[in-house]
DNA sequence: GTCTATATTCAGATAGAC
DNA sequence: GTCTATCTGAATATAGAC
């Protein structure tokens, strides 16, 4: 079943307007009358569903992560338990950028409003956030044991900048228009891993000129 | 002499604490009376430095994609007229994120709000991003043509990759903390060029087995 | 579960004194 | 060039009817 904020029919569809409204306009320029209006009731009435408007954003944080934490969780618990850390590493991008895609207003207003929120509505969401990097740092020390990933790339730096272009993406990436998903993720892929220069140049031993000032 | 924002230091110093506010807060979040009392003058005296709100929001964007232009511009500018295309690559992404920081203010802010302000403000915002990407457009076909780049990499998708994942450093890289801003260059330079893998792996031949699922 | 009505606070912007 | 004072609209949240 396909993941979604939790309770009844109302109380949903006001997440949905606002998170659209977070993704597009931020936290402070949307307003409980907005909210209410795309689901057409009244402002008041979104206090019979959430105590504030904190609340309504912790929700919408909460989710937009662990959505996608869901997705990459679950495309991985579904491959071949000795699968090659290759094709695990392509299927950990691609459900990524498919669950930014399929959750875009929540995956999109996590990110652009996190900064933007109250120390505490941060606070618990960072939880989630530290859950999702761990998946991460485990896959990429994985491919080092592989003996895939140069032991001498700092890991760490490495994983928050492949997190950081990805995560990147929803600002300017539509499925299709120039590239499709598939497209996106073989190069996502590609670049983190055997980087963009031509085979004849990219040898064994170019490594130690090509940097030199 | 360090580029800056126009006008007397008033009005500097009234941009100066904007694009701070901005970049923590949000634009909307942030009040004239907060950045009258940041500068130590009333609400009311912006109004003799600034026609409304929005004209500081449109400098403060403008600035602070400018001031990377500028910076990107003059690195490259400096550099021996035939030097090679690595070190004009790698010269880009130093400036970048080195001027990045030195204005961290205008350029968090900057990229922090832009999808948050008027259209108006956005769209002439819009020119100065669009002068940014060609010259990343430039020197990647650059790279193409001198033979390091390989034609089959979509350089546009690339492209716009790579300044991803420059842009979202705002968001975790602190000089000096766990890694320098040499080092970080580097990485981003070696990933996006040679990318993650060991050597022995990342032979010619090795690019056809690699992406099969 | 949604309504109307409203209390309270605070926003951007203006006017005129100094 | 900055001040004080204030207009006007709009925000979150509450109360009680239905």
């Amino acid at each position: 079943m396909k993941p979604q904020p939790q309770g009844p029919e109302t109380r949903r569809k006001l997440l949905d307007a606002a998170a659209a409204l977070y993704a597009r306009n931020g936290v402070a320029a949307t307003t409980m009358r907005d909210i209410a209006a795309a689901c057409g009731i009244n402002a008041g009435s979104i206090y019979y569903h959430f105590f504030s408007k904190d609340d309504i954003t912790q929700e919408i944080l909460d989710f937009g992560i662990s959505c996608v934490i869901d997705n990459v969780t679950g495309a991985l618990a579904k491959l071949d338990p000795d699968s090659s850390f290759l094709l695990r590493f392509r299927t950990a991008i691609d459900s990524h950028i498919r669950a930014f895609k399929e959750f875009e207003d929540y995956t999109i207003a996590h990110l652009r409003i996190f900064k933007q929120v109250p120390d505490h509505v941060q606070e618990r969401n960072v939880v989630f956030r530290d859950r999702y990097e761990m998946i991460w740092r485990e896959l990429l020390e994985e491919g080092v044991r592989a003996g895939i990933i140069d032991p001498s790339v700092n890991i760490n730096a490495a994983r928050l900048l492949l997190l950081g272009q990805m995560n990147w993406t929803i600002e300017w990436f539509v499925a299709g228009r120039d590239l499709s998903t598939e497209e996106l993720v073989d190069l996502i892929a590609r670049l983190f891993l055997r980087g963009s220069m031509t085979s004849t140049i990219n040898r064994p031993g170019f490594s130690e000129e090509f940097m030199v000032q």
